[in-house]
DNA sequence: GGCCGAATAT
DNA sequence: AATATTCGGC
């Protein structure tokens, strides 16, 4: 018998006795978090063998009530093995690695917390709340024997507490709620905090993800047709969370998966806590982490594609990354030879269909489109000849990479280039430096990464269009006439690796802006002064420019 | 019959 | 608004 009345006598002081089962294949580490936890009066089960672990588990599933587990991305992923046989138990993954995706995989495989090494007490200290989280919030069924003396003992805390006027509240516990009780200092009043308390501060957003309230859309069942191209096939897919680390996988090579979002029917999942997160750009995750024995990379419909009969609507998350492999095989291709197959061929990105592409291409003309000066046809037909006529430059001239925040661990936004209707200035303002005017055209795109270069934001060629400022919106933009505004903008991109134009691509750009001076010049060339042009006709024997109408004069074709 | 792109649906 | 699907033309 694991937990008796005589347990509840001697939880007063809880949490200390509660049963703790650590995996860590490495003793070292092992030993040390033991002892962290036992000074904390837990009560410590070591293992360094996930089997091991899962059989004591299920010889004695009461006989823990939370489980540490440790998992590595270098050896093996008997962690990750232990979190999806022991679903009963609330476990918490720790980890040296910070990478976000394996903190998701560990979420998304239903490990109630993220710890990342070293753990300290104050990590450890708290993980008991997952207990009592899960005491109260496993139904009824689900509740396991091990748990009902932690919810009694809770129950008869917070009564204590609610009797002895300790607690603001005046009314009885809501024992709904009571999971919102915790000892962090920085508590909310009752009612505000709809979530399930994190354990330690570092989860508070994985904790939330835990929580259903974006299950809404998860109830729209559609008819059922699947693009014929793909019939059958399990499209494997990474998270949008990947992009954050894309650029520094040690796996370059990987082809990139899509994110591709769940769109069914989201059947409530019976199994106890073990509920999915329900992150608004990830609409399902995989139960069965086999499918991909990466521990970068999250396959998402190998399970579904098994188990569900009726197969789901599927949608591409174009993600800033893959948006970004998406402009980069429409620059490698040029404007006019980007068609939805090529594209596809470039991308090489597994479970994306041509459908996928032909349909991100639509979208990407249409915003491109009106990204450009001006609305009407002319302008528009103009715009395009221009581009047409230049289309060999394949790269932006001054394009600011789109996307290159690959050190950001941070995990919000994770849609930084989305911004939310009304909320534009917030979501462009993250990839704008802070030296740059906060200045959106209102129209503008949400991709953009910086304000006022929503062109090449789209991987467009810079070279303006014929007899159109570069950027027109500029005109109407008083600020954006100061040349110190204008510098920032034509300056060199802060990072632009792989945007730098092949010498033959300038070459050719300069040679077009030599042939046909009446039309601007593309960004990063420079007029020449007057000083060397008048050198220049002197030397050609010609003279008497009238300087006062230099504009016109030099700005009509000969 | 497949691909493309525009229109339309979700 | 974003993405999927449909449809007509090639």
């Amino acid at each position: 018998m694991v937990c008796t009345a005589n347990d509840l006598q001697g939880w007063k002081d809880f949490p200390k006795g509660l049963r703790v089962l650590l995996l860590d294949g490495d003793s070292g580490s092992a030993a040390e978090i033991r002892e962290q936890l036992e000074a904390m009066d837990y009560n410590v089960s070591t293992f360094y063998d996930e089997n091991e672990a899962l059989s004591a588990f299920s010889s004695s599933p009461e006989g823990f009530h939370v489980a540490l587990v440790e998992v590595s991305t270098s050896s093996s992923l008997g962690g990750f093995k232990f979190l999806e046989n022991a679903k009963d138990l609330p476990t918490i993954m720790t980890s040296n690695d910070q990478c976000l995706n394996t903190m998701m995989r560990c979420i998304a495989l239903g490990a109630v917390e993220f710890l990342c090494k070293p753990l300290s007490e104050d990590k450890l200290k708290n993980i008991w709340q997952h207990v009592v989280h899960k005491a109260f919030n496993a139904g009824a069924n689900v509740l396991s024997e091990s748990l009902k003396p932690v919810k009694e003992s809770v129950e008869s805390m917070l009564q204590h507490q609610a009797d002895s006027g300790q607690n603001k509240s005046v009314k009885p516990i809501d024992l709904e709620n009571v999971s919102r009780f915790s000892d962090n200092d920085n508590e909310q009043s009752p009612g505000c905090d709809k979530y399930p308390a994190p354990s330690t501060p570092q989860l508070k957003q994985g904790a939330r993800l835990l929580d259903d309230g974006d299950c809404h859309e998860q109830t729209n069942c559609s008819t059922e047709k699947e693009s014929g191209e793909h019939d059958g096939e399990c499209k494997s897919v990474e998270t949008s969370f990947d992009n954050l680390n894309a650029e520094s996988s040690p796996q370059p090579r990987e082809p990139e998966k899509a994110l591709i979002k769940e769109e069914e029917e989201f059947p409530n999942v019976s199994k106890g806590e073990r509920a999915v997160p329900q992150n608004p750009h990830i609409k399902k995750f995989p139960k069965n982490a086999d499918c991909n024995t990466s521990p970068d990379k999250m396959g998402v419909l190998h399970d579904s594609c098994e188990t569900k009969a009726n197969r789901k609507k599927i949608k591409v998350d174009w993600t800033p990354d893959l948006h970004k492999k998406f402009v980069k095989a429409v620059e490698q291709l040029g404007i006019d030879q980007a068609i939805p197959s090529r594209i596809l061929e470039i991308m090489k990105v597994d479970g994306l269909t041509r459908h996928n592409v032909a349909s991100h291409l639509q979208k990407y003309r249409v915003h491109r489109r009106q990204s450009l000066p001006g609305d009407d046809d002319q302008k528009w037909h103009n715009q395009r000849d221009a581009m047409q006529r230049s289309y060999h430059m394949q790269r932006p001239i001054m394009a600011y990479p789109p996307y290159h925040s690959n050190h950001t661990l941070s995990p919000a936004p994770i849609y930084p280039m989305w911004g939310q209707p009304g909320s534009q200035a917030s979501g462009v303002q993250i990839w704008a430096p802070p030296s740059y005017p906060l200045w959106h055209p209102p129209e503008s795109w949400h991709w953009q990464p910086y304000p006022g270069v929503h062109v090449d934001a789209w991987g467009c060629p810079m070279l303006p269009p014929p007899q159109a400022p570069c950027f027109p919106y500029n005109q109407n933009i008083p600020g954006l006439h100061n040349p110190k505004t204008v510098d920032y903008r034509f300056s060199m991109p802060r990072s632009s690796f792989e945007h730098h134009p092949a010498e033959e691509v300038v070459d050719k750009v300069v040679k077009e802006a030599m042939s046909k001076p009446w039309l601007p010049l593309p960004l990063g060339l420079k007029p020449p002064s007057m000083d060397s042009v008048l050198a220049e006709l002197s030397k050609q024997g010609i003279s008497g420019i009238p300087l006062g109408n230099k504009g016109s004069s030099i700005s009509k074709p000969c």
